[in-house]
DNA sequence: CCCTATATATACAGATCTGTCTGTATATAT
DNA sequence: ATATATACAGACAGATCTGTATATATAGGG
């Protein structure tokens, strides 16, 4: 028995943050209930007092990683609001700090979709919450940016980003992509 | 009992055309050996006759819809090459016809991408190799654009490709996603 | 006509997964 | 001191999944 996450925390939240871990690296339908208890150092018990369900448990993890990441994703954007360029085309430099990341393995919810079944609504409804978010973040930087249409630059840089995410993840260079997407979004920018 | 697959054709290629409709429709983990086998109205030990493992059936689903894909793709493409207007942004239209299909569920590579571990080579090379067919492609389309530096256009449209493959199967709106895409992929095609 | 390939049908082994059940320990609050 | 809530430990049921074993049928070539 490998116990992982710190003891002292609460049950919930050192399940919780196996899943966070475990979900996002293996997928939610590679790991399964044993492993986070395990992980986690958690009776079986105590789990299904929190998570009536394995199902309600990868509904917390989504919106758990959905919150974090949102917060990291804007955090990084601040940080580099200050500097010299586009708004948009900063996007890109976040990105390529978010690639570089050892845990790196693509976006959860392109993943969740990939992976869960058509009929999964509830999945689907956290996916299409976070990417809503996401697009106006991206609007809102388009709009600084000073383009002519925001909501339509932001369309185009949520697919960009989308694919750089996807080729980041397949290549493997994430340095790479990261260049390729700051011209895409630079591209946007400049209409 | 239900038996979807057409009678006649040997056992090999009726197991094979259920995988390519289950596996892609479905995910290769959702679908289990026991569906192949009664959709493909083929015995157990046949299956195991032609295909030693599932991950020999899930390697020549992928090999196949690969194949089949790319065959498609190029003479949709080739289709429209005679059209006015950018070659780059006529992928922007194949790639509607496809998002518009009625079984359309993303890109089959990305898919697996997403639900197999992060150990499984086997797949990531198939799906490795598919996409650097499709780079191919975008980057001779770019060169035949007349382009400054049509590999770097490439991998640019790539990026835009694999993004719009997201947003269409995310939010549905393949029509809109296109139209998105065109935008992006003529303002690669216009440098 | 028989022999061998290949197919079918079905039972079964072994692993794994979700969720339940029983029982015990601990800590806090009244 | 006793009641209550929460946690741990681990066995177990029932379902499902991959892969194997056994027995039977069928079709084509020598």
């Amino acid at each position: 028995m490998t116990k992982t996450e710190a003891k002292p925390a609460s049950a919930r939240a050192r399940i919780l943050s196996a899943a966070l871990r475990l979900f996002y690296a293996h997928g939610t339908r590679a790991v399964g209930i044993d492993r986070i208890i395990a992980e986690s150092g958690v009776a079986k018990m105590s789990f299904y007092n929190h998570f009536p369900s394995k199902a309600d448990l990868v509904a917390a993890f989504l919106e758990e990683r959905h919150k974090r990441w949102m917060t990291w994703f804007r955090e990084r954007l601040e940080a580099r609001h200050s500097k010299r360029g586009s708004n948009l085309a900063a996007v890109a430099d976040v990105l390529r700090e978010w690639f570089a990341a050892p845990d790196f393995h693509g976006c959860a919810f392109i993943n969740i979709l990939a992976e869960t079944e058509r009929t999964s609504a509830r999945e689907r409804a956290i996916a299409n919450r976070h990417k809503n978010e996401l697009l106006a973040v991206l609007a809102e930087r388009a709009a600084a940016d000073g383009v002519a249409r925001p909501a339509e630059a932001g369309r185009l840089a949520l697919i960009v980003v989308e694919g750089a995410i996807v080729r980041a993840e397949m290549t493997g260079d994430g340095a790479r992509v990261a260049i390729d997407a700051k011209q895409l979004l630079g591209k946007i920018a400049s209409t």
